[in-house]
DNA sequence: TATTGTTATACTCTATAACTATA
DNA sequence: TATAGTTATAGAGTATAACAATA
């Protein structure tokens, strides 16, 4: 059964169920997936300029504005001035967008517990890095192939 | 290293790298991941309903019926007469729906070959193991928390 | 009456290009 | 001159609802 088509037949069935997953009860509090993404981002980054948001999530600046301001009307982010430089918006997260994210976080903790229930930890170890393994290697792959 | 956390977070990473992968050549073609799916639905199930697509794309009809303009405009599918059936719409490839298709399944199989390559056969199996079994509990995951 | 596909309408995500305010 | 963010415009993906043709 091992083969390498599996392989990325699981790993292409895997994306579409985690993307769906991801923001499926968030969805009726105004946070679609690319708003979700880009609280996810500011979850970790802590305060940024909507430059770097842009730069993080590839994604142009026009489009930043469009989700920053959807986030900003239902609360979950704000937009704040830059201590020394006027130019810039440093997008940060209220207590609901933190709230949320914390709640996303545990969520995931959840999910990725019961992912591997049951497994040995020297399965579970050695699971883990095939996984980082084949992540780097798409990392690759994405790098060399993307200068069109 | 490992954890469950970190198995959650490599499946997102991954989704998103596979996601960008699909369809990155094919989109000059007008190929869009959304049109290069139905395209890939219908390479497995053969010419099949509209309504069989929006059913196992678990998208709306109407949905359907632009993503089918769109590759029958480019050349990709063709609408035929269902034969008995009247009201039905059957989706079949063309002939260059059929040579695009050929070439990603032989463009997954070389991405596939190259993530894994140098896994001892032994590593692979369990690899492979591991990976039904997170997928098959994501499936039940999604399962279980749909019923809104 | 139920089903298939379509038209109508609307919202989200995305991009490029032109513009404003600041460095 | 270069950078950050915005307005303007457009295409793609998605949904619901109403409708026509067919079963």
């Amino acid at each position: 059964m091992a083969s390498d088509v599996h392989v990325f037949d699981r790993l292409l069935e895997i994306a579409l169920l985690v993307q769906q997953d991801m923001g499926r009860e968030l969805e009726p509090a105004g946070l679609t997936p690319a708003r979700t993404h880009l609280l996810w981002e500011v979850h970790h980054r802590g305060p940024c300029s909507q430059r770097a948001l842009a730069t993080a999530l590839d994604v142009s600046p026009r489009n930043v504005t469009g989700l920053v301001d959807a986030l900003e009307e239902r609360g979950f982010v704000r937009r704040e001035q830059h201590p020394t430089d006027r130019r810039v918006t440093l997008v940060t997260l209220t207590e609901l967008g933190a709230r949320t994210t914390a709640e996303m976080a545990t969520s995931h903790r959840r999910i990725a517990a019961h992912l591997v229930a049951g497994f040995p930890a020297d399965r579970l170890e050695r699971f883990c890095t095939d996984l980082d393994t084949v992540t780097d290697r798409l990392h690759e792959l994405m790098d060399v192939a993307a200068p069109s």
